[in-house]
DNA sequence: ATAAATAGCAACCTCCGGGTTGCATATTAG
DNA sequence: CTAATATGCAACCCGGAGGTTGCTATTTAT
């Protein structure tokens, strides 16, 4: 009985938080757009959706606050950039849950068959 | 110029579904109870939380909306099980993030010594 | 020096998510 | 048959998410 429940409620706090951020399309977008490396404006990134200046702050504060972005001002814009590490760690806890299947039903495939 | 935004809007919506399904703790630990692969009927994922079975179902049916669980009536009691095909795909589509983000820094590394 | 560009702040609105309670229904146990 | 179990359905509440408008402040261009 590996009754890990691995996740401390800590972490888990912290994977909701991550997965909240990138559960609305206009942030998917943003991260699709800042994954091409280059920081970006918060006017550059307004340009080409159909919503207000304003709305796109909300929503890179978000991803700011899932750590996902980080924000500079240089003169009078504010650039914003992609950090790449909590993306890692949702791909890596997303291999874990779906490893602790595999082995799951290995296991049942033996209790049936053995 | 690789202006591929890759992900149709049909595609990006489904992303957003299920990172919203998976964006609450009590539906992390929901998916974490499933993932040992035995299925599980509401009452039994109800014990252990401090919620209500309500609050569970709801749960349980949002999982469902994005693919995430299936149900089966067994009996008076609705046996719910993981589906782990949706979380391969959100990871492959991280996978895809961040290598992207990899060929771009690569990209603009060159760029500046070269 | 003035005007245009860029962004921050605050108030406001609407709608939905998470949760509860109450009651009805179906299934199994005794 | 009757009671306990397991679930479904609907109404309701509350707070926060997503979005807008209006105004102000700072930086840059002319």
């Amino acid at each position: 009985m590996s009754r890990c429940n691995l996740e401390h409620p800590a972490r888990r706090r912290q994977h909701a938080l991550v997965f909240a951020a990138l559960s609305d399309e206009t942030r998917l977008s943003l991260v699709s757009a800042l994954a091409g490396g280059r920081p970006r404006s918060i006017t550059q990134l307004t340009d080409g959706s159909r919503l207000t200046r304003q709305a796109i702050t909300k929503h890179l504060h978000v991803l700011a606050g899932a750590g996902l972005v980080r924000c500079s001002r240089r003169g009078r814009e504010s650039r914003f950039e992609l950090d790449p590490q909590p993306l890692q760690e949702l791909r890596a806890y997303l291999e874990r849950v779906s490893e602790q299947w595999d082995q799951a039903l290995a296991r049942l495939k033996v209790f049936v068959e053995g």
